[in-house]
DNA sequence: CGCGACGTTGATTTGCCTCAACGATTGTGG
DNA sequence: CCACAATCGTTGAGGCAAATCAACGTCGCG
């Protein structure tokens, strides 16, 4: 077995497996420890796996024709990350992964993931809704972006993760705001000033 | 049986199913006709279902603290659209949907298309793939607003629905690209003086 | 025909970016 | 453990893309 049965407790909280079960979806999953500056994915690489972040932090980014940064996704613990576009079809990534904060991370292939479904009828289910789950986050962000100021974008974004600022730069959050470091700065400093 | 069995061909193309199949489906759907202007959907309605479109358009959209209307989707020939944030936990619509070209529907609830994925098992797959190539396309337009001018993202938008401009009114592309009708316009003029 | 809805154009404003310089903080090797 | 460099965050001046506000064409429909 690759991995403890007891991280799955973690990552499929609240099914519940017989014990062939547990040793059949535990074989299927790989543990991976990350450090601080590490890369998962570069940019053309064809994306086999999906990674379940159980400690730490990753991003995923991409970068534009005129070199910079768009940080699409922020994932703490208890977040799945990869460059999905590409995963759910094995095909290149357009992104990268890097960690950005030493990480404990298991991997499962899409081919191991799709192969569950079929043995483990209800993973389906769980996977299903957690993409719902991730659809309407998307569908939220969309709104954000089209609605908001800057200075809202980032109100909300502190509120929905109080404590990743411990984690994450400062450019890390502008890159996923869609605005400068600058301006982030002068955002924090206009409402601490209140 | 609610509908024509035929329907189904084109709403699940690329499956096929036992007649008694395709009777089971068919009487969890309805079939509505919308005229140009009419509304699926109110805030604040508890939202039950959604909804296949098999010819016409709509639009879902939002409207801001100062009464700006933003649109999230704008839903073509085979396309599925509901306010999903609240469907897929059936609770209250923040979003309205309105026809904005005569159209014709299909509605299925969330416990009927729940109940068909027990029955149908190869039916949860189905929607678990739209919502994966969903899932992307909402990737993908995040990216565009992160790392797009608004003349960009103007072009990639018609270039992604060459024909939608005959069926929706400037102000909704405007909207959905999150710009105002007059920079829409300006835009508009300077790539036709090319 | 006449009205309302839609699109266009111009003048002005503004939120955020860019560029540049300078503090503050962190990490690292001596 | 300190010194120093690199990274990160802050501040200011100026510029630009897009918004706002206002007025005016144009189109379609009752």
């Amino acid at each position: 077995m690759n991995i403890e049965t007891s991280i799955l407790l973690e990552i499929f909280r609240g099914i519940s497996f017989t014990k062939e079960e547990h040793i059949l979806i535990a074989a299927k999953f790989e543990k991976i420890h990350l450090k601080k500056g590490e890369t998962l994915l570069l940019v053309n690489d064809i994306v086999y796996n999906q990674y379940y972040v159980s400690a730490g932090c990753l991003r995923t980014f991409f970068i534009d024709d005129s070199g910079k940064e768009h940080t699409l996704q922020l994932a703490i613990k208890d977040w799945w990350i990869s460059d999905y576009t590409a995963f759910f079809t094995t095909s290149k990534a357009e992104m990268a992964i890097e960690c950005i904060q030493d990480a404990i991370i298991y991997k499962i292939s899409r081919k191991e993931t799709e192969a569950l479904y079929i043995e483990i009828p209800q993973l389906e289910t769980f996977f299903r809704k957690k993409i719902e789950k991730g659809f309407t986050a998307l569908q939220k962000r969309i709104l954000s972006g089209l609605s908001q100021s800057a200075k809202e974008r980032y109100t909300s974004f502190v509120n929905q993760y109080p404590n990743i600022e411990q984690s994450v730069k400062n450019y890390h959050i502008a890159s996923y705001l869609g605005i400068t470091t600058e301006s982030l700065s002068r955002i924090r400093k206009e409402l601490t000033q209140n």
